[in-house]
DNA sequence: CCCTTGACCAAAC
DNA sequence: GGTTTGGCCAAGG
């Protein structure tokens, strides 16, 4: 079922469950798939086969970061995104403690 | 197999 | 505070 997808089916599927207005970490991604591959999340968003569908702008650094962005608009549209959905972002940080998600316990590992 | 490559992280300096 | 350093994991060549 579930234990079949691979680990970037499943790094999307638990990242599609973060609610509107809060963002998740690389690492905490990667923990939510029982996994510690959080260098490995940013590579499957990088090659991310479905841009519309996936929401990786959510996905921000541990240290409250932006992080990177390899969408048309790099970097900059990605904070857009972000503001649009309600999460401040001051000088390219986000204050986790207020919008970061960590997902342990609902998502699929 | 071994080697390299990342949209990273934590600690040390 | 910033920058560097070593570690981390899965994929791909």
């Amino acid at each position: 079922m579930y234990n079949a997808m691979d680990l970037t089916q499943k790094i999307y599927f638990n990242l599609m469950k973060v609610p509107k207005g809060k963002v998740i970490t690389y690492k905490e991604l990667a923990k939510s798939t029982n996994s510690r591959a959080y260098r490995f999340v940013g590579n499957c968003m990088k090659n991310n086969k479905f841009p519309d569908k996936i929401p990786c702008y959510k996905v921000v650094n541990s240290n409250g970061n932006v992080g990177n962005y390899s969408g048309k608009g790099g970097v900059k549209i990605k904070i857009k995104k972000l503001r649009f959905d309600g999460i401040k972002v001051v000088n390219g940080k986000i204050d986790l403690k207020r919008f970061g998600e960590s997902l342990n316990n609902g998502g699929i590992q």
